[in-house]
DNA sequence: AGCAACGGCGTTTTT
DNA sequence: CGCCGTTGCT
């Protein structure tokens, strides 16, 4: 154990991490060791007899959850850190709910509905109330939606409010409220709630059973939330309730840094948080650890220009460091090119690795100039964003059928599988169905188990009994098999998996190690040691909902990977650098022209610029192209206005990459300047053929985050051996992960828990051997 | 029932 | 431009 914890921390960090008791805010700048704050408050809470099971500890993503939870067990030594109870507030809610959702009407074992699965329900019921989905776009009804629940405000409130009403009326779209009202009904009936549910529904809970309040808020004696900026009305409400009884509540954020208003997030909650408890305790981190004098000065200049800030003087003592560049190219791809060239550059010059590099970007759509130049440079990237790897088809396919099993009453996913694979059920099966489940007001499995009985005649009574029968049979696993095995035997029974194999076009393959790679992710599921609370719930539900709520920053564990990185600002946020590119810095793009009408908006832009610039340590490059294709046609733009905010001294405009110095403001014509033929390129030339036939580019789909790096293939005569004569010392081997040491051995002697080093299996892992299969080696 | 061709639309940002 | 969903054909 470090005894001197808190000789690391500097004045004001100290001051945050020895308060224990009664409110408190941090207001941490960018880069003022937040993180480290946080992690040792929390270790020297426990230092001073805060049992980790009285704290919860609310974080953005669940990799900063992890991350934090492995520093306080770096800091304190030994496990204690196992029981806190950190997470986001949606797997956090998610998990309580789990355990409450029963009161409120939903199953336990209730579904997660993603955003596309909202959408699509939103998109049935505005079909069957016969209006136009050209003009109710679910797209715009679910954000409706969604910001109703994350204000608290239930369909009956909204059909009731003047304002809301209102606002529908002008936009012509009055009918918004009855969706809602009957979206909210369905989704109730389907056992299935969305992300803002799991906010919605936790207030609803905590406000409706006193009991329930009572427990979690005698739980949860200290509370830790990171950046508050960030947190919405309904957020903030639980919190309120959660925190009541013993206002042992500390709130860290950056006004600053607020760039989440669009889901409903509001910057009141930090402006306010002084107001709401009496005897808050503040306190300002304003040395900033990360940057050069250069960026801070810039980032602090730039982000000057907003008004009504909690007043800071965010500074630091590193060195003045390089100039930042603002480059201008002529098209987005040569904004491409220019980036993967200066990445050359700057990896021979200044012995970077790839690792140390980001590309930041405000819309997703803009990835593509960038992967284009790194591929053709042989540069490996990887990039955070876009579609999920759960968000795949054959994936999404796949999961219904686990979620179905789980629970029959998720219609969303029974529709998806009920006749694919093939079997039987069509089109006026399926509508059939529905009407009688209408009709009797119960739910379409419900009718697909009385078939029969409810006049299905023929070959369609026989493919739906034995779907039923198949369903049930999974069902029947459940308890008799862990996740794994009953997702296995899903494949098998209903030839998902084969269909996948026998598919030999380049995309079939795809799918079908992406199949792989999803049963590969539940095995690790089971079989690893649960981080993130004191429940070791290892159950196919518990993975379901888990999945859901996974995100792009929660993949990429890998850390050791070598690759650049290519993601939106918003992904970047509470992440570092040492080299920044931030790039398309145009006026309709960033700011984007959606974001241009008010104050409020723009502002917010320039908090993302802000977030932007403040992700570098030493290095940053701004560019912005001429001209860049959107929307498959041509277009001009003018420099970001942000770039007109920013102090000349620390500013590089002389530095065009390939060519001209001159101009890099003007608009005009730089032809000419293009003909690039900088060092960087004669280099990449200098070594033709040389470059991997393979490129080393890994695949830009997020993958899960438990995958393995490599895979092994188990020996021919693999046979798991009983886990009960396995001690440390053992060579064993492992299905997925190879041959590997058993280095340590925990946990109750019922549920031994084995620390393995798989030196070709991505290092340590933690298996719980009652569920991995290991074979002793000797 | 399954596939090809076509057209329309979209880009903020994400749990 | 590229994706998605719809259409229309077989």
């Amino acid at each position: 154990m470090k005894a001197n914890y808190l000789d690391e921390l500097n004045e004001q960090q100290r001051e945050a991490v020895i308060h224990i008791n009664g409110p408190i805010m941090i207001v941490a700048g960018a880069g003022s060791g937040k993180t480290k704050v946080l992690t040792t408050r929390i270790a020297h809470l426990m230092r001073n007899g805060v049992d980790a099971f009285n704290i919860l500890s609310l974080t953005f993503t669940n990799k900063a959850a992890r991350e934090m939870k492995e520093r306080v067990e770096k800091i304190l030594g030994g496990s204690e850190a196992r029981n806190l109870y950190i997470g986001t507030f949606h797997s956090v809610f998610a998990r309580l709910l789990r355990a409450e959702a029963h009161r409120l009407g939903y199953p336990n074992d209730f579904t997660i509905y993603d955003t596309d699965d909202a959408k699509s329900v939103i998109k049935t019921i505005i079909n069957e109330l016969n209006l136009d989905d050209k003009h109710y776009k679910p797209n715009f009804v679910y954000n409706r939606i969604s910001a109703a629940k994350n204000s608290l405000m239930g369909p009956e409130e909204y059909q009731l409010d003047h304002l809301v009403q209102q606002e529908d009326m002008r936009a012509n779209r009055p009918l918004i409220g009855k969706i809602y009202d009957m979206y909210a009904k369905r989704t109730f009936k389907n056992g299935a709630m969305d992300f803002d549910d799991l906010l919605f529904k936790m207030y609803i809970l905590l406000k409706t059973f006193p009991e329930v309040l009572h427990k979690y808020q005698h739980k949860f004696k200290y509370i830790m939330i990171d950046e508050y900026q960030d947190t919405n009305p309904a957020q903030y409400e639980i919190i309120k309730l959660l925190g009541a009884v013993n206002e042992n509540i500390c709130v860290v954020g950056d006004d600053a840094q607020s760039i989440y208003s669009f889901r409903g997030a509001t910057i009141e909650n930090i402006l306010q948080f002084e107001k709401d408890y009496d005897d808050v305790k503040v306190v300002k981190l304003e040395q900033n650890y990360r940057s050069t004098k250069s960026i801070l000065n810039v980032a602090n200049e730039v982000i000057a220009h907003n008004k009504g800030q909690i007043e800071k003087n965010l500074w630091t003592d590193n060195t003045e460091g390089d100039t930042i560049k603002l480059v201008r190219t002529m098209t987005d791809n040569e904004e491409g090119k220019f980036v993967a060239d200066t990445i050359s550059e700057q990896k021979l010059r200044n012995h970077y690795d790839n690792r140390d590099f980001v590309i930041l970007y405000r819309t997703n759509a803009q990835s593509r100039s960038f992967e284009e130049s790194l591929r053709r440079k042989a540069i490996p990237y990887r990039i955070f964003g876009g579609l999920s790897f759960y968000q795949r088809k054959e994936i999404k396919d796949y999961v219904a059928y686990l979620r179905v099993t789980m629970n029959t009453r998720d219609e969303e996913s029974l529709k998806r599988i009920i006749n694919y694979p093939v079997r039987g059920i069509g089109k006026t099966t399926m509508e059939k169905t529905i009407v009688l489940a209408n009709e009797h007001n119960i739910t379409m499995w419900q009718v697909l188990e009385r078939a029969r009985e409810l006049g299905f005649k023929g070959g369609t009574v026989e493919a739906i009994e034995a779907f039923v029968v198949m369903i049930k049979s999974f069902q029947a696993l459940l308890s008799t098999h862990n996740a794994y095995d009953v997702a296995v035997a899903v494949g098998k029974s209903t030839n998902l998996v084969k269909e996948l194999f026998n598919d030999k076009t380049t995309e079939g393959l795809a799918r079908y190690e992406n199949v792989q790679e999803l049963l590969n992710s539940i095995k690790e599921f089971t079989e690893t040691p649960d981080e993130e609370g004191e429940l070791l719930d290892k159950s196919m539900g518990s993975y379901l909902q888990q999945i859901t709520l996974l995100t792009d920053a929660d993949q990429g564990t890998d850390e050791n990977s070598d690759v650049v990185k290519l993601m939106t600002i918003h992904a970047a946020k509470g992440l570092e650098f040492p080299v920044v590119f931030t790039v398309g810095l145009e006026e309709t793009l960033f700011p984007s022209g959606m974001s241009i009408n008010t104050r409020e908006e723009l502002e917010e832009e320039r908090r993302l610029f802000y977030v932007a610039i403040t992700r570098a340590k030493a290095r940053l490059w701004l560019t912005y192209a001429n001209s860049r294709y959107r929307f498959g046609n041509l277009v001009q733009n003018e420099p970001s206005r942000f770039l007109e905010e920013m102090p000349e001294k620390f500013i590089d405009r002389s530095y065009a990459g390939g060519g001209s110095v001159r101009n890099a403001f003007g608009g005009g014509n730089t032809s000419g300047w293009s003909n690039s033929n900088n060092m960087f390129d004669r280099m990449q030339k200098k070594t033709p053929g040389q470059q991997p036939s393979q490129p080393v580019t890994q695949k830009p789909a997020a993958k899960p985050t438990f995958s393995p790096a490599t895979t092994h293939v188990p020996s021919a005569d693999f046979t798991p051996d009983d886990p009960a004569g396995m001690e440390p010392g053992m060579q064993v081997e492992h299905q997925k992960f190879g041959f590997g040491t058993i280095a340590a051995m925990e946990g109750a002697p019922n549920n031994r828990i084995a620390t393995i080093n798989f030196p070709k299996g991505g290092g340590e892992k933690k298996i719980m051997l009652n569920y991995a299969k290991l074979r002793i080696i000797r």
